[in-house]
DNA sequence: CTGTTTACCTGGGGGC
DNA sequence: TGCCCCCAGGTAAACA
């Protein structure tokens, strides 16, 4: 479910609904959530205060006061919105946060259950994404180190733009509306990218997920902002799931196959 | 080392 | 209805 501009949008929405809010109290319905002890998960962020949410890529960081943070990563169908603190918790919700004096609570819901929680101290944040050998934000790279890193690389562009070591945040539905508008090829060997394309493709990236940002990102099935709101970029994909639909450039029907493992929309005419 | 496949989970949809 | 199979927005571990 959420990718990059499916994480950004559920970080600014939170950092509006629950800046500043004292937790009171933890509630987990899935023991596996919790990567290591889930008692001491439990009693290490009661009676802290959120400071800020950030992102990186896809990881959502909750800062707390005395220096901790909640590591989230939701994976495929990974919900975080809030919800009215009477709502009682359905099969599918994992864990609650509940704040003193609010009358929302922040809720965690995963069909799934591929989605992690995990709590790390500030001092920890460096070497935290040092250890995932994570790359930089896809909105932040620089455009010779996301150059020198992909054209080092031997395969697909494709399976190059779905690797966080490489670039952080783009998901299969991204990584298909950036090639189809960019007219490169999913197959198309990373290493033979000249600087010129290079630079060209990490300026289509920004571009298309600033532009499903602006939409409040992709919703297929699963994917709600933090309010429980749907996403608007669906209506405007040009490629994912768009098989057999003519291609907005030439009119050649989208071709589905499989690259890297994961299902794959182009134009067999326009991407070469 | 590099690149590819599989396992983790649940539910929805199509074919029969 | 029901069963079986395939598919799904992600990642890390296992494998070749």
């Amino acid at each position: 479910m959420p990718e990059l501009p499916e994480v950004e949008t559920i970080v600014r929405g939170l950092n509006k609904q629950v800046i500043n809010c004292f937790i009171t109290e933890v509630k987990i319905y899935y023991k596996n959530l919790i990567i290591s002890n889930c008692k001491q998960f439990e009693k290490e962020i009661k009676n802290r205060q959120i400071i800020k949410i950030s992102r990186h890529g896809k990881y959502i960081f909750i800062h707390l006061s005395k220096d901790k943070i909640i590591v989230i990563h939701l994976r495929m169908t990974g919900q975080l919105f809030t919800k009215e603190k009477n709502e009682k918790p359905d099969k599918h919700t994992h864990l609650e946060l509940v704040f003193k004096r609010k009358k929302i609570k922040v809720i965690y819901r995963d069909i799934r259950k591929f989605g992690r929680f995990e709590l790390i101290s500030s001092n920890d944040y460096d070497q935290y994404l040092f250890n995932k050998n994570l790359a930089s934000d896809a909105l932040v790279i620089k455009p010779n180190d996301f150059y020198q890193k992909v054209v080092k690389k031997k395969k697909a562009i494709k399976a190059v733009l779905l690797d966080q070591h490489i670039i952080a945040g783009i998901g299969n539905i991204y990584a298909d509306e950036i090639l189809f508008r960019e007219k490169i090829s999913p197959v198309f060997l990373s290493s033979d990218l000249t600087k010129i394309q290079g630079y060209s493709l990490l300026k289509r990236i920004k571009k298309v997920l600033n532009n499903a940002i602006l939409k409040k990102g992709t919703t297929f099935s699963d994917y709600v902002n933090s309010y429980g709101e749907k996403g608007q970029f669906q209506l405007v994909l040009q490629a994912y799931k768009q098989e057999g639909k003519p291609c907005v450039f030439c009119k050649t029907p989208i071709v589905r196959s499989k690259v890297a493992g994961r299902s794959t929309f182009f134009c067999p005419e326009c991407q070469k």
